[in-house]
DNA sequence: TCGATGTCTGACAACGTTGTCAGGCAGTTC
DNA sequence: GAACTGCCTGACAACGTTGTCAGACATCGA
């Protein structure tokens, strides 16, 4: 029984380890053995096994595995994220998965579009294949469909908003105090008339953002004034259509605070088409890539992106190795980032800062 | 035996096709027939055994179940990306995970970075998972060993670069042709002193855009010049501290061909810090997101990106569907979007165009 | 009344693997 | 030489599902 025995791959189907049990003599189990560096074999016996296995170029079926062993692991998370596309999106993926290869965990990703009903369907599509945990960045109102799913013993974390109707782990960035913070920036440049353009309200993370905006405006003694509040904004031209209507309204704002960054870039091509970038102050929520080649600069508040998809899948492993503690709720901070449409100053003069 | 007994989610595993028989009070078979909408089983047992699984919150179990089943199929396919993070590469992933999702197919994604070995040790992980398909952007020069994969009937489709060693389906962007049209446009704009800045040279893509380029030279009559040339770029500020040394030197071009987004970026922060970006010429390959706000634009070949990957996912699900084809070899036309970097005029008057 | 036909159902084996257990064998101890 | 130990090996069942097949039952036609 030649272990090099010549063998037509072309119509071969794949090999199993009965296969590389019958050419090297040896047992079913054995073989299973020597594939899972078991140690109780024989020296011998894991060499034939090894040029068997080698020889039929036999690849082990890790679905099988996780079929029949006792911790059922598939060694596979899945992601459900806005749009993998995004670069918050695909910036996060890509933390995770680096937490993830370490670990010899496969990434499922997929996009919800923020579509309640494809979330769900994903969600499902996940869960049918037995993910070992999920990452969720919800896009619906109610996650209270993946109650049972979690109760079941998959642990799941959400990320970037939180989840509604169900008790479960989570990982933020401080939207409130970001957004404040840059509204406390352009206040204390001057200016006390200061718009505010902002994304979908119905999600948490842009409730938030506004939020911050007003509590910033409160503190310094600002009234609210809705008619230069815009939200709802879903693209680019929406947000640079806004701030043209602004800028010909009869009492136009001297700063503007942009809360997500496609609606900073819509802000920004307005006030360049109009050459008023050098004159109403702009700060934005989330980093644009390759902001610094124009002028001026813009002025941000930037999340932690890779921190909030290494937390996330710090706490999800954790969860997957059987750690129990209570729900985690993390809130990551984020950063002003000074570039120069942030400080282009207001009507108002104040020593006043922060 | 009533449907609506009460269970304990908390303390249960996940149930199975054989407690949903049990509580339904009929058999495995026919729990697996209802779930599979076999048709044939009578309205009473169907109406039973929904109501069973409703109320034990019965998942199916696909790994179970493609293991089982004739077609062996997992509904999932493989992504060897650059990096899931670059905007080519989440670009590429959306496209195919569009026409993944149709056919109720999952996509598991992973990071090469130019990586061999992680290209190797991704694709193992995919086939141990037994992916139905594998779409690659290979990154080592050595795709054999996918060779008993392919064999054993696990399709693939490159994407973006060739396979090397290996007959298989590939979709690329027309690199060459796009290099020439780019640096032809330069030529026709009155240059003949065109720099090339480029990528790590042992990427296919890259050497393609170098011949291009001096395929333009050549026709248009113009020496090649090493000393402007420049390769294994890495990042946008080693293309920038290049082009501040081409500026510097004493013959320096007038025009710049970058042969990709971030050589791109590199060039244009230096001619902006250098106020040449209205006297150098530039034309960019790949296209850079935003780029309207910055003045002068950049004029780019384009590549379709969501081309090369709808186009790889069908010929992949094509190939799984079991279609038997001669190996595919697709070229997607790229597109030169002028914007007014590439129009800058430079010393030579001709009236030639093309 | 009988066999033939068709419809629905369930027992059983199987997918490729691992957990459990028992058996064979060599070495050690009394 | 019997009893014990430890090491190595393989038979068998099992994971959750589907393919195969045969059986139960009802219906039909002659």
């Amino acid at each position: 029984m030649s272990v090099n025995a010549n063998v037509d791959f072309s119509t071969r189907s794949r090999p199993t380890m009965k296969e590389v049990a019958a050419l090297s003599g040896t047992s079913l189990k054995t073989v299973s053995r020597v594939m899972n560096d078991e140690g109780s074999v024989s020296p011998e016996l894991v060499k034939k096994v090894k040029q068997a296995a080698l020889s039929l170029n036999y690849q082990p079926n890790f679905t099988a595995s996780s079929l029949r062993r006792s911790d059922g692991k598939t060694n596979t998370i899945g992601l459900l994220l806005e749009d993998v596309a995004n670069p918050f999106s695909s910036a996060l993926q890509r933390a995770i998965e680096e937490v993830a290869r370490i670990r010899g965990v496969a990434v499922l990703a997929g996009s919800v579009d923020e579509d309640q009903t494809r979330e769900r369907e994903l969600a499902a599509a996940f869960i049918s294949r037995r993910v070992d945990g999920l990452i969720v960045v919800p896009a619906g109102h109610d996650q209270s469909y993946l109650q049972i799913e979690k109760l079941s013993g998959t642990p799941m974390v959400f990320v970037d908003r939180p989840p509604s109707l169900l008790d479960a782990d989570s990982v933020l960035s401080a939207n409130h105090e970001g957004a404040k913070l840059g509204v406390q920036h352009l206040i204390a440049n001057g200016h006390d008339r200061i718009a505010y353009l902002g994304d979908l309200e119905t999600i948490t993370t842009a409730a938030n953002r506004l939020a911050g905006y007003r509590d910033a405006l409160d503190r310094a003694g600002i009234d609210f004034d809705a008619s230069i509040v815009k939200q709802n904004l879903r693209a680019s031209v929406e947000a640079e259509l806004f701030t043209n209507e602004l800028m010909a309204s009869d009492y136009p704002p001297s700063a503007i605070f942009a809360s997500q960054n496609l609606i900073s870039i819509g802000v920004m091509q307005a006030l360049h088409r109009a050459g008023l970038q050098n004159t109403i102050a702009l700060v934005g929520f989330d980093d644009i890539p390759m902001v610094d080649l124009i002028t001026p600069g813009l002025t941000a508040i930037i999340q932690d992106v890779a921190g909030l998809g290494k937390t996330a899948a710090e706490i999800l492993f954790n969860r997957i190795d059987g750690e129990q503690l209570d729900t985690q709720h993390r809130v990551l901070d984020v950063e002003l980032v000074v570039r120069g449409s942030g400080e282009i100053q207001g009507p108002i003069r104040r020593t006043q800062s922060k």
